[in-house]
Order: C-alpha cells, then sequence, then structure tokens
DNA sequence: TTGAAAGCGCTACCAC
DNA sequence: GTGGTAGCGCTTTCAA
C-alpha cells in the first residue's frame, strides 16, 4: 500500500502533481506525467478510499437498495443489481448493497455518514416507504422503477404501457381482432407497479385499435402445480374466440401456457399468435421462440445511474419519470418467419 | 451533517470524550456519557465514514465477491448475498458487492485502496481464480465454498459428505439395501465443488453400511423440457431396484422426480423413500413434502462473517475449511409420519 | 475521567 | 506547468 508521497518521490515531483496527473484536473507535460504513471505502476499505488472520501467530496460508492425479499423473482432481481453494478463501475463507482433489513435506516446510515454518493433504489413498490426516506435524505436517490407517489423523485423504467401498445399494435396489423392478456396473478399487481402499467396499455390500445380486449390474471400456484390455473386461464381466454396472447407473467406461466396450446393441438403462429411483454428471461429458448418486448435491466439500468451522476455534476437532471421506449423482437410467434406480412 | 465538533460543544467536552464515547474504548462518566448521547440524538450525528476509515484502521465494509454469473441458480445465490449482508450487519459491517465484471481485478483494487477490511469469497469454482488473489490480498478474505487448492485459506462450507452420509444412513435405518443418488448434471460437478462431495460421501457411507449404491446425473434440459431426462434416470434407478431416492438437484428436477414417481404410481416413502440434500430451496412445500438435509445460507454466512471478524482482531483463526454439521429434518418421506420406527 | 493535539492520506487552493 | 500547504473529520496517543 504505497502512499502518494512515495509515488511523488519516485517520480521526482511534488504530492499535489500526482494528484493532479491522476485526477486529471490540470495539464501536466507529457514527460511529468510519464514518469508518475511508471511509479505508479512500479509502486502498485492507489489512492486511499478514506482519505479521498474525507478530501475530496467525492467517496465513489452509490448504495444500492434491492430488498431482495423471499417472495421475488430471483432471475430478475439478480439481472438488475448486476446491471447496476456494472454500470456504476463504468464511472469508477462501486456499490454498496443495502437490503431488506435495513431499507430505511440503511438509507439514512449512509447518506448521513456520507459512505455514498447517492443512492439508487431497486424493486420499487407501488407505496414504497423508500419514497418518503428519498425525499429527506441530503443525497440524490434514483429510482428504478415508478412508486405511487413519486413527486419530487427522479425515476427510471421501462415503458410499459408503450410496450404493451407495441404489442397489440404488432397484433392488430396481422390481423387479429380479439386478443387475451395473460398477467401476473392479482396479488402482483399490488406489490409491483408495472402490471397495472401493462394492463392499462393493454387495453387502452386495444380500444383504439377497435380489438375486443380480455384479460386473465391466474394464480399460478405452487412449482408442483404445473400450472393449472394458468391453463385454464388459457382455456378461459381461448373460449371467448381470442386468436392472440399477450403475456406478462413469470417463465413458468409462459411454459404452461405452451403446453396448453400445445395439448389443445394449436400451432403458434398458425392458430395462436403469442407475444411476451416485459419479460427479463430469455424467450427464443421456447418452444416455439417467442416474439417478446423486453424488460432490459441494462437499459434501465444504464439510465439511472447515468441520472445519477448527472445529479452528482453540476447539471441536475429535473425531476420526474425517465421512461425507457420499448423495443420489439419478432422471433416468429406471430408471423410467420417466412411468411408475407 | 453535523460534525463530532458541533457534538461535542452541545455536550459541553471534548471531541476525544466524544469520540470515546462513541466508541466506548474508555469508561466515561455516565453524566457525561448522556449529555453526549443526547447531543447525538438531537444533531442526528453520525461519524463520517471518510475520516474514520482514514483515521482509524477500519472502514467497517466487507467486500463480497458473488459473480452473478446469468447460468447460475439465482435464488440461492440471491439467499447467500443476503444473508452476508445480514450477519455483517450484525458487526456494524457494510457490504460492497464485486460482480463478475471484475472478480480478481475487483478484489486488488478494494484491497489496495483500503476500501475494505476484509472479502468474503462467494459462489467459489473448484479451480476458482480468486484464490490467487486473495493469497496476496494482504486483508483476510474468506471462501463460503471450498476450492480444490485450497492451502493458506480460510473456508467455510457446509459438510456436504457428512450430509450425504445422513441421508443413506437414515435410510439404511429404514431397511433399504438398495439406494440411488439423482444428482446435478455432469457440468455442475466441474463448476461447483459440492457436487462431488455429495457423490463420495454417498458412495462411501453405502459401501460402509453395506448397501448398494447407484448414480444417475441427468442433464436436466431447458425449462420447457419437463424433466424428461431426468425423469428418465429416474425409471433408470427403478429398474436397477432402487428403493429409494437421494436428491441433490434443483427444485425443477425435485418436482420432476416426483411427477415420474406418481405417474408410475408410487407412493412416497410407502414405495420409494425420497431425500433431499444440499438444497436451498423449501422441501415442504413439495407433494409430499420431503425430508431435508439443507444446505442453509444463514449457517455458512453466519460462520463466515464470524471468522473474517476474527481474523480482524488479534485472535486469527487458522487457515483451514470449516465444516458446518449437517442437521437432518423429517418430513414423512422415507419413515411414514406416524409409523413406527 | 477528561482534554489537547498529532496525524491518517488525500484534494484543491494559492503561489510561483 | 509545478510545488507548498491548509484543511477534510475523525482516532488515538500523551498529558493532566
Amino acid at each position: 500500500m504505497a502512499k502518494i508521497h512515495e509515488v511523488a518521490k519516485a517520480a521526482g515531483v511534488s504530492i499535489s502533481t500526482v494528484s493532479y496527473a491522476l485526477s486529471g484536473k490540470r495539464t501536466i507535460s507529457a514527460e511529468t506525467r510519464q514518469r508518475i504513471e511508471r511509479a505508479v505502476r512500479e509502486l502498485d499505488y492507489r489512492p486511499n478510499a478514506g482519505a479521498r472520501m474525507l478530501a475530496g467530496r467525492r467517496t465513489n460508492i452509490f448504495a444500492l437498495t434491492e430488498p431482495f425479499r423471499a417472495d421475488t423473482y430471483a432471475p430478475a432481481h439478480m439481472a438488475f443489481v448486476l446491471a447496476t453494478s456494472i454500470a456504476a463501475r463504468r464511472h469508477d463507482y462501486d456499490v454498496l448493497l443495502l437490503t431488506e433489513e435495513e431499507a430505511s435506516a440503511g438509507m439514512r446510515r449512509v447518506a448521513t455518514s456520507g459512505l455514498c454518493d447517492a443512492v439508487l433504489v431497486l424493486d420499487v413498490a407501488p407505496d414504497d416507504e423508500r419514497v418518503g426516506v428519498a425525499r429527506q435524505l441530503g443525497i440524490p436517490s434514483v429510482f428504478v422503477g415508478v412508486p405511487d407517489d413519486h413527486d419530487g423523485l427522479v425515476c427510471v423504467d421501462l415503458d410499459f404501457e408503450a410496450a404493451a401498445g407495441l404489442a397489440v399494435d404488432r397484433l392488430a396489423d396481422a390481423g387479429h381482432r380479439s386478443i387475451g392478456l395473460l398477467g401476473h396473478p392479482p396479488s402482483a399487481y399490488l406489490r409491483s407497479n408495472f402490471p397495472p402499467r401493462i394492463r392499462a396499455g393493454f387495453e387502452r390500445r386495444a380500444r383504439e385499435r377497435g380489438l375486443d380486449p380480455a384479460v386473465e390474471l391466474p394464480e399460478p400456484g405452487g412449482n408442483g402445480s404445473r400450472g393449472v390455473a394458468v391453463r385454464a386461464a388459457v382455456g378461459a381466454l381461448l373460449d371467448r374466440g381470442v386468436t392472440a396472447l399477450v403475456l406478462h407473467c413469470d417463465d413458468a406461466a409462459h411454459h404452461a401456457v405452451l403446453d396448453e396450446l400445445a395439448a389443445r393441438g394449436l400451432g403458434i403462429p398458425a392458430d395462436v399468435a403469442v407475444i411476451s411483454v416485459g419479460s427479463t428471461f430469455d424467450t427464443t429458448a421456447m418452444h416455439p421462440p417467442l416474439d417478446v418486448v423486453p424488460l432490459v435491466p441494462q437499459a434501465s439500468c444504464d439510465r439511472a445511474v447515468d441520472l445519477a451522476m448527472q445529479m452528482l455534476s453540476e447539471s441536475a437532471p429535473a425531476a420526474g419519470v425517465y421512461l425507457i421506449a420499448p423495443e420489439y423482437r419478432d422471433h416468429g410467434s406471430v408471423v410467420q418467419p417466412d411468411a408475407p406480412r
């Protein structure tokens, strides 16, 4: 653990020159810079984090609150944490993890002790308790997800309404007149914020396009239930004359839907068109691969980190909801790959 | 963000007294302590993290390396991260997350910049690259998992061999003579360290008890495959005359096994006994609930954090593998709940 | 039982 | 383009 003093001595310059050379905050002659870089390399020098935090005004740390509740879908949460971490590192930031144990208290603690420069809030609930905390935090915060009460907050999220609209448009363009949404169980509509937005987008756009929309929100039941409720919901939608399904549910439910369609001898897309909306898992590995308007963790997290960085610079972005435009990925489950549109 | 100076003034004492009152490192008169505590509360004072890191020799931060690979079983990893975080907080430590992006480089970086006091290593692979890094890190590290080459390292893990042995003993005691292990796919035996240990424990204890052991390691296939390979493996084991199954596989495979047994009209435990070993998920929610020798993240992570704390104190524990004793949980899938043993 | 003051290792201001 | 140095807010001797 060499210190800046040793680097300065080795390079034959003052410590302030070393500091500036490393931060790039003032111009250094090429030759001096070379010598310093060499000394840094040879001594394996790295500025002491504590000293930096104290002297500078930056910790280079983001706190990340991710409740990690047992009842949530782990792969998606993992993907968001990973994406945030990677995005942060690109700005030379580390990530300090705050879990359920002390979601609110932890935020206050790290903020008032100056352990981080900003807080990134994941797995946002409609009535998230972290909203109130964020408002009086004293440091910037960015929500990945949109709580009901988001006045004055900076939030990032996929535009779920537009995502559902994109799916409906695609189905309308393909000639479907009656379409069904198979959504998460009703409980998810309370715990999370996007299921209602998907549903609203689905119904609104269907109306705009003159389609007949139906909605089913089956309780998936346990992992051992083989998705009977989901399969029954598919049956109910088909009985109503639906020719296309928009899925907004977990991957087990997706498989249950495909099983049910297969069991009925219905081909995709020949007999029924299927689109997955807001999924974080891979729909191309399914049989058949499904068209998808995905929820891309990287997109949301990159944007969130960018916003946090802006808030730390002079050019603070305005509070508000920053929606990410959805993207349609065609894998042939609405229109036959080689068929003319 | 009050500073220690303000607290001292408010309490009418010197800053060193405030510091000592907060750290408890020297005796303070009850009355003085009261005044200080009141001032701290009223000013919402919290020591500045950077200043503490610099002046003290502690960061109160653990780095946690968890690759978060896309191909790993997310719920288990999430559980370990959560358990580590909770254990750390109990010692007033925060957790800094290091992901795959820079597993080794990140460890070096946080260690040489003095960003953490110790490194906790999760999701350990047999040939883990972090082993070499840990050896020259300059700060303590604790592995949760046992890499092949663990000379000089401190490692914590469930005693998987004993866990498998416990399951075999239970089956032998119940009168089974021919038993089968249904394990993870072969690839897991390279990527992770415990599948081989389960298998070794299974085979050794079976030999010691004079039982006939069989092993199947089916490739589970995609989520859409409905566990055909697993079900075929069950058939293969039954064909060999096995009357009891030890499962060491993911929960989807567990369900596939139960499905296959049900499809064959075999009752548990009447016709076939089943024990799950090394699982992190809930086997009591299955049909029927399964006996289990669980892998408890909390147990491993608590121990790991304790060891890390010890390494930071004077009483450094010896390098070596700290195995956690397995625990048998009876849910009636080997011996009928109300039947006499 | 308490206080004064010397750093901890940097950053960034002020000089040159 | 470079150097000197005053803090940043604590912890921890050393003194009393």
